[in-house]
RNA sequence: UGGGGCGUCGUCAAGUGGUAAAGACACAGGGUUUUGAUCCCUGCAUUCAGAGGUUCGAAUCCUCUCGCCCCAGCCA
């Protein structure tokens, strides 16, 4: 991992070479700059993580400062959220978070400055008529007839703009740049408008506010950012952004750096698509732990580190990127593969009689909580005549490598005994089996055998007499296609019918009964499990999330068969 | 057809003129194993979108061509 970030990427060579020429006196200071108007998803860590750890890499620090200059989009509930995901990430940005809203004041003052200078004035065309002035990619666009005010003019409109004196969409604050330049972004932007709606923070003092363009560049200059990273649709906006601040004369002048944002196959990483989703109630709401929102992949389980590793993975550049999936399920697996202990469960319980364990009797066997790590310890499992299997680890007619139960096979049950299958039982109706008759080999006890014989297959189980119950929710990802907009279809017309598989009747080990949610167990030869936050005590029995499965060699080989 | 970007293995991604083009994921094979998990080996780009050119030497420099993405909100 260290090897791997001592690489780098453009960016870092970017801060390292700064660093080197003494640029910003040896200062780094970035930001993450969310606008309050949704909820972050896995793209946000992708940002999140670049920023911080370019700031923690050298000694600098990162600001958390939301955009919020559109009071129309922007809620209370979304800056919580946002909040609470980049602790939960677990970073340190600086106590506070900071607002662009908190620099209201200085950015009208700024406006003001840019009026005196002749390089801003009060245009009155209507939102129609500044379109077609714009021009189009082609052609250039034409002066609006109120670009010659004079500069009492200009000032008496935006003070009086300020104070509510007139109309949304009546008169507008423009930058005055150049309405032929081939940069559509510099044909005289507008960099105020008149909006009469309260502010989440800063309620209804004002009737203005500030444009992105405007408001982002002097945000970065005010808090002292001396890297500012984005992506590259803001490409086009960077000689805007220089050219606010060199009007300005701002101290401080940081530089914008653009990176390619990802996207993740099998899914989608848009607002706008998500909220559809959810909207549409193809998924339960912003936090099903189907989606790729921070707060759903925390309620299935998914571990910060996880989500760090993945962002260092998938490397920054400027190259529009759709990332395997199953880069982010690695990450997750190797995480939690250190982490998480172990545990049995039966999802699709097969019951057993041991026909030669004495009737009404029980015993506890000794079982490790990792494999490779003693520190985990050690837990006891209960084991008693009727046990319960997995189904799919029995087959009446099994083919060549399978190497677990069928009748007169001897396999091991994890940390119990060795069981030989002696007969099956079935429903007459519908041949269905409902109970397989064993012996097991009281020698065997704790799973090795004296006389040194080998069976090919382990198993886990539950003991029928003393195990709890739960719901288990089994997720597969949430589109079927790769590319859920392929063909130029509707995104929806791809998902997953089966995304979602909820388990009743589950039996786990009783140890899981003091499971915390969102503490990841692994449940042997099945997965990653954790009790979900939401449901959690409001169901009769608990329910768990399958966070991710284990890799399944198995399955990848009958796979193949079925070809 | 204007402007701004991008094109290195199936997917990400190092590489910034000098002998053999990192690494990760995926894939394929083998070993260990009381999880068909983990772990450990091995293999996996004579070639860098294409074509020319400069050079003793190019993925790296030059020219042209092709392909893909972004921009015409009083959104961010």
């Amino acid at each position: 991992m260290e090897e791997n970030d001592t690489r780098g990427h453009f960016i870092q060579s970017i801060i390292e070479e700064d660093l080197k020429n003494n640029k910003n006196d040896g200062r780094v200071v970035t930001r993450f700059p969310p606008e309050p108007n949704g909820y972050l998803h896995i793209g946000h860590a992708k940002s999140i993580c670049l920023n911080f750890h370019m700031a923690e890499r050298f000694n600098g620090r990162c600001n958390l400062r939301f955009d919020d200059s559109n009071p129309e989009k922007e809620e209370q509930k979304y800056i919580d959220s946002i909040i609470s995901n980049v602790e939960w990430l677990g970073f340190d940005y600086n106590g506070t978070p900071l607002f662009a809203s908190d620099y209201f004041d200085r950015l009208y003052e700024y406006a003001v400055r840019l009026i005196e200078k002749g390089k801003a004035y009060v245009c009155s065309l209507t939102g129609e008529q500044i379109r077609e002035y714009r021009g189009t990619l082609t052609e250039p666009g034409k002066d609006s007839p109120y670009r010659d005010r004079t500069v009492e003019e200009n000032i008496d409109l935006f003070t009086r703009m300020k104070n509510g004196e007139f109309g949304e969409g009546e008169h507008c604050l423009r930058a005055r740049i150049d309405m032929a330049s081939p940069n559509i972004n510099m044909r005289d932007p507008v960099i105020y408008r008149i909006k009469k709606m309260p502010h989440p923070r800063t309620g209804d003092k004002w009737k203005i506010y500030p444009m992105y363009d405007f408001t982002h560049c002097l945000s970065d200059a005010i808090e002292g950012i001396t890297h500012s990273l984005c992506t590259l649709e803001f490409e086009d906006h960077r000689p805007l952004y220089d050219w606010i601040l060199e009007e300005l004369e701002t101290e401080c002048h940081p530089q914008q750096i653009e990176f390619a944002r990802m996207d993740i196959n099998f899914t989608v990483l848009s607002k706008r698509k998500l909220k559809r989703l959810v909207d549409e109630g193809h998924v339960g709401g912003w936090d099903d732990p189907r989606m790729p929102t921070l707060q759903a992949m925390r309620r299935r389980g998914f571990t910060p580190d996880s989500i760090k590793t993945f962002c260092s993975a998938i490397g920054i550049s400027k190259k529009i990127s759709r990332i395997d999936y199953g880069l982010l399920e690695n990450c997750l697996r190797n995480d939690l593969n250190e982490k998480a202990p172990r545990r049995m469960g039966v999802l699709n319980p097969l019951e057993v009689e041991i026909e030669n364990y004495p009737e009404g009797e029980s015993e506890e066997l000794t079982a490790l909580n990792h494999p490779q790590k003693p520190e985990f310890g050690e837990r006891t499992v209960s084991f008693s005549r009727r046990i319960y299997i997995e189904r799919d680890d029995f087959m009446e007619d099994p083919p060549k490598k399978f190497f677990r139960l069928a009748p007169g096979r001897e396999v091991r049950l994890r940390f119990a005994y060795f069981i030989t299958c002696k007969s099956v039982e079935k429903d007459p109706e519908t041949g269905e089996i409902t109970k397989l008759v064993c012996t097991y080999d009281p020698a065997t006890k704790g799973g090795d055998a004296p006389d040194g014989r080998k069976v090919k297959g382990t198993l886990h189980w539950v003991n029928a007499h003393d195990c709890m119950e739960a719901d288990v929710h089994l997720y597969d990802r949430l589109f079927m296609a790769e590319n859920p907009e392929e063909k130029g279809r509707d995104f929806t017309e791809n998902l997953n019918p089966d995304s979602l598989n909820v388990k009743k009747g589950c039996k786990l080990e009783k140890n899981l009964e003091t499971a915390e949610p969102e503490y990841v167990y692994q449940f042997e030869r099945l997965g990653y499990f954790c009790v979900d936050s939401k449901l959690s005590g409001k169901q009769d029995v608990p329910v768990f999330n399958r966070t991710v499965t284990l890799r399944d060699s198995w399955a990848k080989i009958q796979k193949k068969r079925n070809k």
